[in-house]
DNA sequence: CTTGACATTGGAGGTTACTCCAATGTTACT
DNA sequence: AGTAACATTGGAGTAACCTCCAATGTCAAG
């Protein structure tokens, strides 16, 4: 007979709060069998779901998404159709994910040269922080009306 | 004599909703004197405000952060020492914004390599697969308790 | 003077993922 | 039987950032 597991050893096995594995029953996520005294009872495909649900949250999954799309550890589920359904669904999270990482690297940037050009104010590094804000009102809004960008970055006047 | 713009004239130029906007008049990050009317009167000052805060936004700071930091446009501000603040200030937020990436880096390849082995199965990306997952683990907690890795990615017995 | 488009306010609701609480039940130990 | 340490539930609260609403006020045009 397989090993179960109380939500305290559950808990302290994948450091997951007793309350969010409660929530997660709650929600329909992870939604372990019961003892006659209605206490919960995690097999080990729960706790095989649970790993995979701290990847997913790792990986910027939400828990609708993970609800929705996953059952990885039963091997029914190694049909192609599935697979290349869910590869598909990965690579449409990876591309955001790109964009995330593009968007990040954009502020990183503006965040050095704000620095550079605080530290040490010179019209080459001014300049560049200048294209980079404008680069970035470009990407926030496509329609842009009147105001001129004078004093943007903070030293006019 | 300057000009001055309605809430609605700023809404439009920014493309920030008035709800935003009042919202933000609320908890004191942009708020506009008034006319005799009470109605919102937003000085060019107010709109270069409001355009800072939203490449803050950009850059992934919160209103609590932009409220406490910044008051880039005002000259009395291009004291050194405060430069010197503001300038710490966004290195750390710099630091955070790298970490980020390199999160996000990981998801990039752990996500590339997952539909690499769901949509041809092979021992060399199943490999790969399982180290990145091993490592997320070790990012995810610290201390780890029992529970083998069998299984983790899918496609145990 | 009415209509429509604008403005005001306080307060409620929405999202996501928890997190905490109180009231209560169960189990094990002494 | 009493106590500790576990469990259960429904429901409320949190954080961040809006977003929407109803009741009401203001203003310009016809």
């Amino acid at each position: 007979m397989e090993k179960h597991y109380s939500i305290q050893e559950v808990s302290r096995i994948l450091g997951i709060p007793k309350d969010t594995l409660r929530y997660y029953d709650r929600i329909g996520i992870v939604s372990p069998s019961r003892e006659d005294n209605r206490y919960r009872r995690y097999s080990k495909n729960d706790l095989i779901d649970l790993m995979n649900i701290q990847i997913m949250q790792y990986a910027d999954f939400s828990l609708d998404e993970i609800k929705g799309k996953f059952g990885f550890h039963r091997m029914e589920n190694v049909d192609p159709a599935y697979c290349e359904e869910v590869a598909a669904f990965l690579d449409a999270k990876n591309a955001e994910t790109r964009k995330k990482i593009a968007h990040l690297e954009t502020v990183s940037q503006l965040l050095d040269v704000t620095t550079e050009t605080l530290r040490d104010f010179n019209h080459e590094s001014d300049q560049r922080l200048a294209e980079i804000v404008h680069g970035i009102y470009r990407a926030i809004r496509k329609k842009e009306a009147g105001i001129s960008e004078e004093g943007c970055h903070g030293h006019q006047g």
